[in-house]
Parts: structure tokens; sequence; C-alpha cells
DNA sequence: CCTATTCTGTCAATCGATTGCCAGTTTGGC
DNA sequence: GCCAAACTGGCAATCGATTGACAGAATAGG
């Protein structure tokens, strides 16, 4: 139900929020003063600021970050873009970011390009005029585009590499080599990818990684294909998995992996005595079904810090530092067993 | 690993972005009439309109939202507070809140108050700064707290009503009815309502509708707390909800459900057999463990897309019209069942 | 052909803050 | 005591856009 309270709503009489120009009325200073008092602590006679300070405060004043942001060209505000506000992934990420963000006193500003790259260039157009510097996550864009809105202002890439752009990704090996060695124990011998989005780079490197490992251990590995990297897509997915005959299976990101468990589960495959399933990033509700699914995790939380982090100082103009290695872990739960001799 | 490109870095040659003033000097107009020509279509004759336009597409011009929001108070930007990011809930209430500010050309900044009060009446306060209005939703602030922060500018409330201030609220009736209904023709006589936090509005409502229909119906009813509104909280209700012995629980939230479940299925008390569970929301997950958990599902979209486009007319200054109720609904998959003999 | 409109484009003030430069006042060193 | 250095605070320009008022030009009506 629509609920509006037409005899109180306090519409019209909302008074105009106190400026520094008020501050500098009712203390009978100069309006640079007031400003300097407020950002210089110490530009000025202490009493001076006391008073200045103590004004602002009885007045209610709050700076005006637009009015501010003219002069100075900062906006205090930091651009998170996102390829689909509705995968659980992003969760921890957010999270980190929005951490140092205001650590830092800036605002995030989030936005979804609902994994069209058409509407992510769009989008991260318009945010770059109003903030100091942009996140993108798990991009769609060409390079080309990457290196373009790069070079308008400040930007760093996750879970992604571009030449010449600043980028934090995780170091998907260990993850990876720890559930491939998982498998291999357990005398699995054909394994599947069943890939993400072709644009995904992220999706590239996890088959690329997967690939060269498992062919140096002598496993065989076949790639296929899935119309769209959620439930639905994995779901979809599921004959062409039995079909290829494998014992094992990796999937692209949980919610296909989730997507495929319950298509096996649904069509009397039982995971994991006849299929093993491997999914990525451990996302909320990867420990729900039964069997409960087996994924690797990406530091998700540290990725959005450090990213963060490195924004800010890409914004400072700073030189960038380079940090540890951020590795992925296998969790092992319940979606993986030894092949049925 | 944290990677960055020394070598081809952009740093430090970015080109300040063209402003009203260089396509003034490029056509050889003066500056109004450029913003004129951009903004007032028709204002202008035909012709001048045309070059003027051809020439800020020719220099890349992009208008500077802060330099405008100064003379013009409007900011095209709204904020959207919610308790917890974290909670999957929030999903599509953002995608319609999303769709509609898109629509209207404004931004969506996003903040989180991490289920504490303090927090988000601070943030709430910074975010007035720079917004054009305010979107709280499920709000933990006091009645009083909230009618302040309205009177500053443009607010309106979701899942929660507070005397004043524009609100939308879904009708919880028809889910509760058709959940509890379903209850009692499977013979539930006995049933506990596990709370959610108590400054949180919806929780009482949802109490409120449940218990009085219960005791109209003649059933039996308990509130039991829970400490947090989580899995954990959840899971670590299980005992006092066993120990109150009934045979079906209503839980606040899906996350509080899905603890519970699975602590039940962990201490070997079976579900639904021994005990059913309906949660609320119907989050993303809820359908993923054994057995699927029924919910009470809100049009969380709908409510995303009406709450702001509530929060657009109040901007306007326009008078709101009442919208159709938004009802619940009662998503019944497998985690209730009769009650064994 | 003349006046009354309607068009067009420019001027200049304004939004709220920041900051380089300057001048008057203190303070300090010797 | 005297001069230099350090403090304090104000002036005025600036950031990029918007907009009311106005003037000259074009058009219309009779």
């Amino acid at each position: 139900m629509d609920q509006s309270d037409a005899t109180a709503s306090v519409r019209g009489e909302r008074k105009a929020p106190a400026t520094i120009y008020d501050i500098a009325r009712h203390t009978g200073f100069s309006p640079s003063t007031v400003s300097r008092a407020l950002n210089k602590p110490g530009r000025l006679n202490a009493t001076t600021e006391r008073r200045i300070r103590d004004a602002a405060e009885e007045l209610g004043y709050r700076i005006n970050p637009m009015a501010r942001a003219l002069p100075t060209g900062k906006t205090g505000t930091l651009g998170l873009v996102v390829s689909d506000i509705t995968n659980p992934v992003y969760f921890d990420l957010v999270r980190g970011a929005e951490h140092i963000a205001s650590e830092a006193d800036s605002t995030l500003i989030f936005a979804d390009s609902q994994e069209s790259a058409r509407l992510e260039r769009s989008i991260a157009e318009r945010l770059q005029t109003s903030v100091d510097g942009l996140l993108l996550v798990g991009s769609r864009l060409g390079d080309q585009d990457i290196r373009e809105l790069s070079s308008v202002k400040p930007l760093v890439v996750v879970n992604r590499l571009v030449d010449g752009v600043p980028a934090v990704v995780p170091d998907v090996a260990p993850g990876i080599e720890a559930a491939l060695g998982a498998l291999r124990e357990r005398g699995h011998r054909r394994i599947a990818y069943l890939a993400g989005p072709e644009a995904s780079w992220m999706n590239t490197l996890r088959w690329q990684t997967l690939f060269d490992l498992a062919v140096s251990w002598g496993l065989s590995i076949v790639e296929i294909k899935s119309t769209e990297p959620t439930r639905a897509g994995g779901a979809e997915a599921f004959q062409r998995i039995v079909a290829a005959d494998v014992t094992a299976v990796f999937a692209y990101n949980d919610l296909i992996a989730l997507g495929l468990l319950r298509a096996s589960r649904d069509r009397g495959v039982a995971v994991p005595e006849s299929l093993s399933i491997v999914g990525f990033d451990d996302i909320f509700g990867a420990d729900l079904p039964t069997p409960a699914l087996s994924s690797i995790r990406s530091p998700l939380g540290e990725l959005g810090e450090r990213a963060t982090r490195r924004l800010l100082t890409e914004i400072d103009g700073a030189p960038a530092e380079a940090g540890a290695a951020l590795p992925t872990r296998f969790i092992d739960r319940e979606s993986i067993a030894a092949v049925r001799s």
C-alpha cells in the first residue's frame, strides 16, 4: 500500500541550509576566513577558529560538496561499476570498497551495467563527470574502451588486466590447483569447464589456468559453452555436460554451478557420486544445497579494499606500491567425490 | 596480485574536459547561448542550435553536474540507504529503484548503515548534502530522527510508516494469511514467530499481523527473540524453538529461517516432518536447501520502483497519487508439512 | 510603410566554496 | 629600540553552469 500523510507533509517549508556566508555574517569575519577556519586548522588565530567552528556547529552548517567540487575539482566520490548487481559475488567486494572509501571520507557511487558492454560504457562515461575515480569490476568492455576511459580520469579495473591501466586481480592458481588436485586424487581423469561470458577476462583466465594445469598433469579437459552466467545458464548446460562424458566439472561461477547441481539432481544424476562439481567465488548460498557446493573462493573483500586504496593513490597522483598476492582458496564441501569404479 | 603497468600509465596527461566556454569560443557564440542551445530546445534559432550541438559533440562535451547543481540546487542524484547491503533482500529493490532513477536521468547513490542507527543517521545527513532526495529502506531510526531528516530534503521511507513522512510499504496480510492457512490446514495449532531486530518496524508489523490472525483463528502463538537477523542468528535460536514445543515457526526473514533450517537438520530435527518453517522475503537462495524454504514474498522490485517514483514527485513538489496495494504472496515450497499424528 | 510582436543572442549576476596575494599587526632577535 | 620574520585576516578572482533582463533584428498586421 502506498501511504502518505497529506496532513503533516513537511513539503515546502524547508529552510535553506547554512553556508559559510551565513557563518561569516554571524561571526563578523569574512567568508574566506570561515573557509580557512574550517579547512586549514592552525592557519588562523586559535580563538577565531574556535568562534567560527562554534558558530558553524550552532547553525548546523554542512559543507556543500558541489560548491567545493567546483574550484577544487575534487568531488570526494568514487564510482563502482559492476556487471550485475544481482550477483552475490559482489557483496564482499562492495563491503571492502565501502570500508576503505569511508575511511578516506569519500562516498561510493554504485552502478550496474547489466552485463551489457554498451550500457557499461555509457554509464562509466556519465559517472566520470561526477566522481574522482572509477572502479570497474569484471568489465565487459574492450581493452581500448577501458584505456580511453582511463585517460579521462583515474580508473582501476578489478578481475581484469588491461595494458597501461592499474588493476587488481586475485591469483587464481592456488585455488584451481588445490581443487584439481583433490579431483585427481579421487580418480578423475576427464574434466569439463563450463564457461562464462566470452567477453569476461576472468573467464578466460580461469579456463586458461585450468587448461594448462590439466594438460601438464595429463588429464583430459574440454570447454563447454554456457548461454549465460546464471543458474538458468547452468541448468541449460546440463545435457551438454552429460553428453561430454566427464566425471567432474568446473563451472565459471557458483551461479552456473548451482544451476547445474540442481538440474543434475532433478534429472537423476547423483552429485557427487556420478558427477563432481566445483564452482568459483563461494558466493552466499553455496553451502545451502545438498550436497553443499565446493568452490574456489577469491578474497573479494581484500580485492575491494586493495582496489579502492589503489584508486585513491591514483587520484592523489602518488606512485603505486605493489601489494602481496591475493591467492584464491579451494573450499571443499560436499559436491566432489571419488570416481565410482 | 596487484598489477600495474608502470610504463604505460596514463597518469598526468589527462586533458581537462570541455566546458561550455570552450564551445562558445569554438563557435563564436556566448556561453549563455551555448547553455540555452543545450538545455532549452527551440529557444534559439534552429541553425544556431544545430551548430552548437555539433560543436559540443565534436569536442566531446559532457555537462559538469557539480557546476550545474550550484545555481539550480538540483544534483540529479538520489540516495538509497539500506540497513545491510549484504542482505540479498535488497537486490530487487535496488534494481527497481535503479530502473526508475535511470529513466528519470538521475543517478542512485548507495549507502549501507550496517544495522546501526547512529551510523544510519550520520550517513543520511552526509548524503543529504549531495542528493535531491533520500530513500530510507528498513530504517532503524526513531520516528523523530526520520521526521527531522525529512524536514531537510525530500525523503521516502520503505518498509516503514512514520507520521508525516511519505512511505511505501507492502501489504503483508495476504502472504501471512495464505501461509498460516496452509499451516492450519495441515493441522498446526502451536506456532512460533522468530523475531527480528526490535528497532525494525517491519518486524513488529509482521509479528502483529501474524499474532492477530492466529488469535482470531484460535491458534496459539509465541514470539521468540533472536540475536541478529542473520543465518547465525537463526541457528542460535534453534534450542529455544524446540524448547517452545511448537510445530511450526515463522521467521522474521529468510536469513534467519535458513539458519534455523540448517541447525535443525544438523541437530537431527527433521524439516518439515517435525518442524515446519516459513520465512519472509523469498531471497536469492531460499530454494537452494533441501527442503527448499517456503517463504512470504514481497514485491520488492515494485516497492523500489514505487518508492523512487514517489520520491521523484516529492522532489518536484507534485502531489502524491496513491497507488494500488502491493500484496505479499506465499511461495510454498518444501519446508512445511502436515503435523505428524 | 509604420508600428507592434516575436525572435535571437548577449550581459551580468549568482550559486558556495577555495586560494593566491597582500597589508596590517605581532613577535622575536640582537 | 629597530628591523625582519611570522601571524592574521580580507580582497577578489575563479571553478562551470544557469537565467532574468534587455537590445537589436526579423516578421506580422493593417
